[in-house]
DNA sequence: CATACATTTGACTCATCAGTAAGTCATTAT
DNA sequence: ATAATGACTTACTGATGAGTCAAATGTATG
């Protein structure tokens, strides 16, 4: 990616991250004390850039031109490369331990109830923060061993959420569904992938969006017939399918 | 990603590509004639390498050392980086040309049927050319225009032709969702995510793996009350009604 | 054996990019 | 007014990596 020779951020698809100047007054305060400010702009242009080009693929020139600011500049802020990285994923998994107590609360309802509230939450984080979701993901090659452990780990565990619902609904006969893991997968596959097409500005709102995944990973796994009734107790499910049964036997034999 | 100083493909968690020399005789001819072999294995190396590390992110020399040459050796084979993206994705296109024409003649019928075998063979499609499907995602910001817009056409195509199915399916009462656009996408990502975590050397086979995540993603869409009628044989449904029962009975019982 | 041809190498060039060092300059504290 | 300092800049260094090219190393064929 040599650096098209004309400007910066010529793609037509940009929406975010494009500035040329602090244009003189930004906050009143034109220069001094403006360091926290720019560290926050420049984490949010790094994360749009790391999210498009990948870590590697990353200019940090690219970089300060969103800031308007020279290269060296950068340098002010960060000691290095790999430090903005750094720093972007601990804010990210900052922000996702709040998301994870959550999950970890839920997982014994009801495994219908649950997996339908994690999986909402779990979505909702990824639209809330669908960038740095991407950094992460395009990132992880170039992650410092320490940081892709734990990355590592919280995928798993995620995964492991996942897989344990799903197990304790096909153990209550509310589930179906061939194999549990690639059932967990498969729905945070769902989830995962919206990070890419969700745009925040579009026509459905992001709660919405939430709801319809987590309602579509529900469905996929929902025994049909456990549709009927919406109980919680498998003798009612029992008793239902066994009228069902009757009933049908009545029609072949009649 | 400086280069690891000691080898080059240290990764624990390797297991494809690698291979330090062609080994004396590699097809009896050992040298002459060797070129379209070579060239094979580049392709299959470099998209290996493209799609961990991004094609920005991949060094010719690391492909070079895979395939026992020095890095100079690929620009026999290949005039310049890009076009071994280019010659890859040209491969690959050429490769779901099929799968498209596939996807066209299913798309009138029964939108039941219909979904279950577009999604089908979408998800094989990419179980079985899952390192090429990453590295089309992952080089996308790195593509000449040209192959961009191709790219994108294909996959406005494949979004629009589930868009559709999607729609019918509603339009008869087959299926329900708040927005057909969402759910569309919703289901392609159970499809692509798959790219990342198959493994075509796991315990589950690929194609049961597709027929779940199908049949997922078929679910995920029907209206409750349409289960009921899937098969059109009675026999079918109290077969599968009185696995139901004796299952249930044994959770209660166990 | 000699020649032609396929394949690969060593030794380059050139551009880019991460990171450093020293200097500038407005603002604020003294 | 002056010193200190926060937020830069200009001008470097050094590494890396893409791409070139004239040889070298075979290896098949006449």
């Amino acid at each position: 990616m040599p650096r098209k020779k004309g400007a910066v951020g010529e793609g037509q698809g940009e929406q975010a991250v494009k500035k040329a100047r602090p244009a003189e007054k930004d906050t009143g305060k034109t220069s001094r004390k403006r360091g926290a400010q720019v560290r926050k702009e420049m984490l949010n242009a790094a994360a749009h850039l790391f999210a498009k080009h990948g870590f590697a693929g990353t200019n940090l020139r690219d970089l300060a031109d969103v800031l308007g600011i020279t290269r060296p500049g950068v340098y002010y802020h960060f000691p290095n490369k790999e430090k903005i990285l750094e720093a972007l994923i601990e804010e990210v998994t900052l922000s996702s331990v709040g998301q994870s107590a959550e999950i970890a609360e839920q997982v014994d309802r009801d495994p219908e109830d649950a997996l339908r509230l994690v999986m909402r939450s779990a979505t909702k984080w990824v639209l809330e923060n669908p960038v740095m979701f991407r950094v992460l993901d395009r990132s992880e090659a170039d992650m410092p061993a320490e940081l892709k452990e734990r990355h590592n780990v919280s995928k798993k565990a995620i995964l492991e959420n996942f897989t344990h619902i799903i197990q304790r609904g096909i153990a209550i006969g509310k589930f179906r569904t061939v194999d549990p893991h690639v059932a967990a997968l498969t729905i945070i596959g769902m989830r995962n992938w919206a990070a890419w097409w969700f745009n925040p500005n579009g026509r459905i709102p992001m709660e919405e969006v939430a709801d319809t995944i987590a309602d579509m990973a529900v469905r996929s796994l929902l025994r049909p017939d456990a549709h009927r009734s919406r109980s919680d107790r498998v003798e009612d499910i029992l008793r239902i399918l066994k009228e069902d049964v009757a009933h049908l036997e009545h029609v072949i034999k009649g």
